[in-house]
RNA sequence: GCCGGAGUGGCGGAAUGGUAGACGCGCCGGACUCAAAAUCCGGUGGCCGCAAGGCCGUGUGGGUUCGAGUCCCACCUCCGGUACCA
């Protein structure tokens, strides 16, 4: 009769409850702020509080969690914070279409985050936690709006918004309907209209930001960032328009002045209707407001033909007196440059085409190769029909052209950037209010530093009216003017919630500090963020405004460093089953709580590390779990009673064998290659399951021991419950990273390659050490190597130590 | 168009210029079971072969090398970013 034991079932969900209570009655993951060891400060970005945990962001968190309690085991103290960006639009939409105002919306979502963040079972120090909607927090951005307002950073200017002209009002992005863009209340075509609004001056800082010298970013971000900013070098030319004056055009070409033969001006250069003589008017008015209803989309497709205006006027070429015609043209952008051109049709595509529809001369100034019968020629090549610049290339003719015209005192060098100043201003109620007021006397004035934070009124109408929903609200909008005390008027519009995300690392410190955005003593054990971890989708914007945001801080006097997160790493983005981009419309959503529920936060996070390179993204595959799942079983199993082993233990196998995962595991944890971790611990952990009766038990206790601590990061939970199983003190997290020897993963006995040109012939088992000389002869006495160099001439071989032979024959 | 990144079994993926396909999923076979699930053991790139073994094989075509998934050149495809940027 055999005993029936009851199976003995496996529960990962109250093995994981089990221990996440004992972390928290332990403080375990309590940030140690002591000056002992050296500091490591890991960020992940914050989430937006949209109401549940995506499984996103599990791809993003967990692997950030197991770099931290890696880093944490191997001696640093770490920082490892969370927090919401809490404040934007899905707040405000969920209040307009369902009548739940954003405040109430917002919080209910960051509690239920909050249980389940809980429930990843990662190091977070959950006593740092930032929300950004919270006064306590936004009343520092309010303070760096003055700060950078008393700098000169933050300005008020005109730029262009959507208008509708019948209801008066701005329009948000998505409030503009249809291909002729309409309000999409009135159906009113709208128009660009320009709006004062308030922008901080970022290019001021371009150059510097060009420069990644003093961080370890991934290259691909650093070009994006650099694309972003589009660095131009060029020169800026005045040319004088007949009847008006001298208007400015910048050009990367100065070289090609002798064959600008027009001159164009985007629709909406200020200066369009002035030079417009009587005759074009009409014409010119009716070009411009189609421009203007144009979308971007429409507006910038290469493909479209170009379109343009004569306005009657007439510009003068400074480098030969040349009388040329001012057009308008849409293809002219005024974001760029100063928004008008000369033309060279000989050398720009965009001219020639533009050039051959209008029936407009064209002068090549650079002389393009023999043969060559295309349209604008933009290679390389000497100048023509340039008078003093003929016969010179065109870097030296570029160099020419701009000491000439500054003799003449109209153009210089110019660098123009892509980049534009960044406006903060938003039409919206959720988030942070401008401390800004405008009183009839004294103008704009500052709210002081001690009357922060300007609150966000409760209760406001913050259904979409297109204007900014605070100046509904009379006894917020009207107020006194903090400098005369006269009737005032506040700013009504709100920051763009890239403020909030821009400066939040520095908040985490401490968040409930009162004197300042953080408090300096903790900044100085703690800065700058030693690694960052987050999607590329930020590579440009928040990436961009954090470091330029540290730029200010520092000039301010703030932070003693120039970029605020020495490290980064960019995760991929997780598929759907379809491979497709996860939507609710696809129905390819995967709901993480349903596989934590059936395998475990430690079963999702490590097969969402195991899934491939965790910057590569990738298709999730539900059965695929199963197999983590089982991994995670077998490795608890190694301390249970039960189990057979087939496989005969050799000490030193397992020794090797122990070290030979040591080190793989830390330099790939190292290299945030999760993947090949889990994979070497599996290959171990079928191995230990393999030999398991077999070893002595001091000697498998010790395996374990360092089994457990390397599984620790990836698994938290189950490494624990092996560790206490172990009969090990509380807790695995607490331990040291373990060690390996180089010498103990050296075999004996190595199996040697033989190879007859270069094609695998036989495996042969070989004495490590195995001099040049044995090897070959080894080589060539193989059964199977025989037959392909018999009767052939052995010209030479290659002996490559402790790993293959290549016999090469003729 | 321009700038990135990537193309490897049925699938996710692994591979300091040196054994292609580690690890996992799936599948096939076996053990256990009345049976199934779970679990355990074995197998699993393709073609030829009873077998031993052989040939082919990392998007395509060339090249460098004793040896190429890996390096170089040209091209194709997919993904991401960006775009009348003067």
């Amino acid at each position: 009769m055999s005993e029936t034991k009851p199976r003995k079932t496996y529960d990962p969900t109250a093995l994981e409850h089990r221990w996440q209570e004992r972390w928290a009655e332990s403080s375990l993951y309590e940030t140690d702020q002591g000056p002992a060891k050296p500091k490591h400060y890991a960020l992940t970005m914050l989430p937006y509080p949209s109401g549940d945990l995506h499984v996103g962001h599990w791809y993003a968190m967990t692997p950030s969690d197991t770099r931290a309690r890696f880093m944490r085991m191997n001696g640093y103290r770490v920082f490892f914070p969370i927090g919401f960006d809490a404040f934007g639009l899905p707040a405000e939409n969920a209040a307009i279409n369902r009548g739940i105002h954003p405040y109430k919306w917002t919080m209910s979502n960051i509690e239920n985050m909050r249980g389940q963040l809980r429930q990843m079972g990662a190091m977070f120090d959950f006593d740092a936690e930032v929300v950004t909607c919270d006064p306590e927090y936004y009343r520092w951005n309010q303070w760096f709006f003055l700060k950078f307002f008393e700098k000169g950073i933050a300005y008020r200017d005109y730029a262009p918004v959507d208008w509708c002209p019948k209801d008066n009002t701005t329009l948000a992005r998505e409030q503009v309907v249809g291909p002729d863009r309409r309000c999409e209340r009135c159906g009113t075509p709208v128009i660009k209209k320009d709006l004062a609004q308030w922008l901080f001056r970022i290019t001021d800082y371009a150059e510097e930001l060009l420069d990644f010298s003093k961080i370890e970013w991934p290259e691909r971000v650093e070009t994006l960032q650099r694309n972003w900013i589009g660095r131009s070098e060029g020169a800026e030319i005045s040319f004088d328009i007949e009847g008006y004056g001298p208007i400015e055009v910048f050009t990367t070409r100065p070289d090609t002045l002798f064959g600008a033969t027009f001159f164009v001006m985007s629709p909406e250069h200020p200066a369009v209707e002035k030079i417009t003589t009587p005759e074009q008017a009409d014409e010119v008015q009716a070009y411009v407001e189609k421009a203007n209803r144009m979308s971007e989309i429409d507006r910038t497709d290469v493909t479209r033909e170009k379109t343009g205006v004569f306005t009657g006027a007439h510009a003068i070429n400074p480098a030969n007196g040349q009388r040329i015609p001012v057009y308008a043209a849409d293809y002219v952008l005024m974001g760029y440059g100063t928004g008008a051109i000369m033309a060279v049709p000989g050398q720009d595509q965009r001219d020639w085409d533009f050039a051959a529809k209008y029936d407009l001369p064209i002068i090549r100034t650079v002389e393009p190769p023999d043969g060559f019968d295309g349209e604008a020629y933009t290679g390389e090549g000497p100048a023509i029909n340039s008078e003093f610049l003929d016969g010179l290339g065109i870097e030296d003719a570029k160099k020419r052209m701009i000491e000439h015209l500054a003799e003449q005192g109209n153009g210089r060098a110019a660098v123009t950037y892509r980049l534009h100043d960044w406006l903060i201003s938003r039409q919206r109620y959720w988030g942070t209010p401008i401390p800004i007021v405008y009183c009839d006397d004294c103008g704009t004035v500052p709210i002081p530093e001690e009357d922060l934070p300007v609150l966000l009124p409760e209760d406001a109408e913050f259904t979409p009216t297109g204007e900014s929903p605070l100046k509904l609200d009379e006894d917020f909008r009207y107020t006194e003017c903090p400098s005369c005390g006269g009737r005032a008027e506040r700013e009504t519009d709100t920051m763009d919630t890239f403020m909030d995300s821009s400066w939040y690392q520095y908040r985490y410190l401490s968040p409930h500090y009162d004197e300042g955005p953080f408090d300096p003593e903790v900044g100085e054990r703690w800065l700058p963020v030693d690694q960052y971890t987050g999607g590329i989708e930020h590579a440009v914007m928040h990436l961009l405004y954090t470091r330029f945001f540290t730029k200010v801080m520092r000039d301010l006097g703030l932070v003693d460093f120039d970029e605020p997160m020495s490290r980064l790493f960019n995760q991929g983005i997780i598929l759907g089953e379809d491979a497709e981009k996860m939507s609710k419309s696809r129905g390819n959503v995967v709901n993480p709580q349903e596989f934590v529920d059936r395998y475990g936060s430690d079963a999702l996070r490590c097969f969402l590390m195991f899934i491939g390179p965790w910057d590569q993204g990738g298709p999730w595959d539900g059965r695929g779990i199963e197999g983590i799942s089982r991994f995670l079983r077998r490795a608890l199993s190694l301390v249970s009673e039960e189990g057979s082993s087939n496989a005969e233990a050799d000490p030193a196998e397992l020794n090797r064998r122990t070290n030979r995962t040591i080190k793989k595991v830390t330099e790939d944890l190292k290299g945030f290659r999760f993947n090949t971790a889990l994979a070497a611990l599996m290959e171990h952990t079928n191995y230990l399951l393999a030999v398991k009766e077999e070893v002595e038990d001091s000697e498998w206790a010790e395996a374990l021991r360092t089994f457990a601590r390397l599984l620790a990061p990836l698994a938290p939970h189950h490494a624990e419950e092996l560790w206490a199983k172990l009969g090990e003190p509380h807790s695995v997290h607490e331990q040291r990273w373990p060690g390996w020897e180089e010498s103990l993963i050296k075999t004996e006995e190595i199996t040697l390659i033989v190879q007859v040109n270069g094609k695998l012939r036989d495996r042969l088992d070989a004495p490590a050490d195995i001099s040049e000389e044995a090897a070959k002869e080894l080589a060539l006495s193989s059964e199977k190597v025989g037959p392909h160099v018999e009767g052939r001439e052995i010209r030479k071989s290659i002996y490559v130590p402790g790993r293959l032979v290549n016999i090469v024959v003729a």
